[in-house]
RNA sequence: GGUCCGUUAGCUCAAUUGAAUAGAGCAUCUGACUACGGAUCAGAAGGUUGCAGGUUUGAAUCCUGCACGGAUCACCA
């Protein structure tokens, strides 16, 4: 039972008794009082007036007063205007942190055998190229995503859709073929996702120089000029040839990709993220067909007289929409609908989640509508989770302008960046150790600064101000972390014993109390509106709180023990807590740094 | 042009979905140290929440219009 739920059903239970009518229970929001008024939480009574039919401040009043004499945990209470605002008891706020002290799990829920299954999707990498800084905004949102709706009790499934097969995949293949000279990652010593994609690279610039030359010599646009390019015309024919499925092609296809799979899975996991199940596009793409051929005996599609099927989606505000080529092939939309099918195959999924950037704002509105109309049940409520483009601070990072920030490169230069900033703190530990500390705040800071922000905004990254130590940024928090556990190792060593009566917490201490309680809120809010970031500014807001209580309070050198023990139950606490927290958003904390 | 999204302090971001005087950090200025970890803390300054209307006891938040920025409207994925 949290604090919020005593006292609004106190007042809806006093709202009764004074004025003889129930009151919407969603009205009643207690949430904390500002910090300029006195008390913990704060009824607006605007809502009750239609029942009271008295004035805002007697309303409050006879409100305040009736749960001054039947809540127990109130203590006191103050009116201003329509704002009634209650303190609670210091005896109940201790028994707030013993619960909060008590409980391992604290603002965690776990899934039981009856919790629905919520799939999400995300990082969906193409096979050409390395992850970039994008794709490491979406790996951080969906796994955080992931882990916050595992702690509201979900059974979760992590799953990632790679997209190895296309023209794209072709060109790094004849790219290759041509000009690779056999180069391996192993000759070469090359990460095999940057092998590959330097090919892409590669090809891409022959191409354009194709083009141009064609451009000039034809008197034709891009697009016709690309079209009679020689290359292009190869790469087209290697996709014919795998979609035949010759052996030579998909020989080179398994063996190309799978250097970049180990590429990915280093970086990935060296961003802590993981999948539980992984599909494959060259295994889903030809999946769709049959429901889209289905769906024209439904009369949900209708073919065109040229053989191509179509979707008229008019009546729902979209435009008609193309499911099958009219020479049979499956396009974008037609493969996310096999692929929902074979999920929904697979796995008793209750909730889909897609992690995709908004670009693709318009698909998933598309999407979400087919499979509705095809017949799945979770189609209607499916969520894009859709996030905006990450910025660097000297400018955008687009693949066609050449100016990606490669995602191991940032990784080395957030790790290195750690190093330098914190090296004098370095100086006592070994170079294992410093290694170590150096990759958990790198990566710390990465996280914190991509996740605390509002995913529907584009963001702009600024790595210098990312790895901080001071403000609002991971770093901050993994140091107040490590300097509690600090106080805690010491508080140990010293033999302080927290088994005695505890103190009355002060304001202060009540304070901080209030704001651990919080955290169990937070997280459900944060489940409900998939939020990463409101778990990384309540984090922050957390720890901000503790600095403060920190620096006001000598907790080793405080004599009266029930005080000692309070603040030694408060830290820990804390610590908990923030570790809890940035847990959800795949942060580690160092135990010192 | 149609649709969707965004616009908050000099900068980077909040505001628990409609509540009190819109909050933090960075940067700037002023203070506080024989320090249980000062990588800290306290304070000052900084705002017509893009603009104009509307609804409401109450609007950054909801509605309408406009401006600016982004995305999308492919037989690409």
């Amino acid at each position: 039972m949290t604090i919020e739920k005593i006292i609004s059903d106190a007042v809806s239970k006093a709202v009764k008794e004074l004025y003889g009518a129930a009151v919407a229970p969603e009205t009643i929001v207690p949430q904390a009082t500002k910090k300029e008024f006195e008390g913990h939480l704060t009824i607006v009574v605007f809502p009750f007036l239609k029942i009271s039919r008295k004035a805002p401040e007697a309303t409050a009043q006879e409100i305040g007063a009736w749960l001054e004499r039947n809540c127990p945990a109130v203590g006191r209470y103050n009116v201003v205007k329509g704002f009634l605002n209650i303190s609670i008891s210091p005896a109940f706020w201790l028994d707030v942190l013993r619960q909060i002290d008590s409980d391992p799990d604290y603002g965690i829920k776990r899934p039981d055998a009856d919790s629905d299954l919520v799939m999400v999707e995300y990082s969906s990498p193409n096979t050409n190229k390395p992850l970039h800084l994008g794709h490491v905004r979406n790996n951080l949102l969906g796994y955080s995503l992931a882990c916050i709706l595992a702690a509201n009790g979900h059974k979760v499934v992590k799953t990632n859709i790679v997209n190895d097969r296309g023209i794209h995949i072709c060109k790094s293949m004849l790219a290759w073929q041509k000009w690779g000279n056999g180069a391996t990652p192993e000759s070469t010593g090359k990460k095999g996702d940057h092998l590959i994609g330097d090919f892409y690279v590669e090809f891409s610039k022959r191409l354009a120089r194709d083009t141009k030359e064609i451009m000039e010599r034809d008197n034709v646009d891009k697009e016709e000029a690309e079209r009679r390019s020689p290359l292009m015309a190869e790469a087209r024919e290697m996709l014919r040839r795998w979609e035949a499925g010759d052996p030579e092609v998909r020989a080179l296809w398994k063996r190309m990709n799978q250097w970049v799979y180990d590429g990915f899975d280093v970086t990935y996991r060296r961003l802590g993220v993981d999948f539980d199940k992984i599909y494959y596009e060259s295994d889903t793409y030809l999946e769709g067909k049959d429901l889209v051929l289905g769906g024209i005996e439904k009369g949900i599609m209708y073919r065109k007289d040229d053989g191509s099927v179509w979707a008229d989606l008019t009546a729902d505000g979209l435009d008609h929409k193309l499911l099958l080529r009219a020479d049979g092939t499956s396009v974008y939309m037609t493969q996310d609908i096999g692929t929902a099918k074979l999920r929904y195959q697979d796995f008793p999924i209750a909730k889909m989640i897609y992690v995709v950037g908004n670009e693709q704002n318009y698909h998933f509105q598309v999407l979400s509508l087919l499979l509705d109309k095809l017949g799945f049940k979770w189609g209607k409520d499916l969520t894009h989770f859709s996030y905006g483009m990450v910025e660097l601070h000297n400018g955008k990072m687009k693949s066609r302008e050449g100016t990606v920030v490669d995602a191991d490169d940032l990784i080395d230069a957030m790790i290195a960046s750690a190093k330098e900033t914190a090296a004098d703190r370095f100086s006592d530990m070994t170079t294992e150790e410093a290694d170590e500390i150096a990759r958990v705040v790198g990566l710390g800071a990465l996280k914190y600064f991509l996740l605390k922000v509002d995913p529907r905004k584009n963001m702009l990254f600024n790595p210098e101000e990312s790895i901080d130590f001071n403000g609002n940024t991971g770093p901050f928090l993994q140091y107040t972390y490590a300097r509690i556990r600090s106080v805690l190792r010491r508080a140990g060593e010293a033999g302080l014993s927290r088994d005695v009566e505890l103190a009355l917490p002060n304001e202060k201490e009540t304070a901080l109390i209030q704001k651990l309680a919080d955290f169990r809120g937070v997280v459900a809010e944060a489940g409900r509106r998939y939020s990463p970031a409101l778990v990384a500014n309540y984090c922050y807001e957390l720890a901000k709180k503790y600095n403060q209580f920190y620096h006001d309070y000598s907790i080793l050198r405080e004599e009266d023990a029930g005080v000692r023990a309070l603040r030694l139950m408060l830290s820990d606490a804390t610590a908990r807590v923030l570790r809890t927290g940035t847990g959800l958003l795949g942060m580690e904390m160092p135990e010192r740094m």
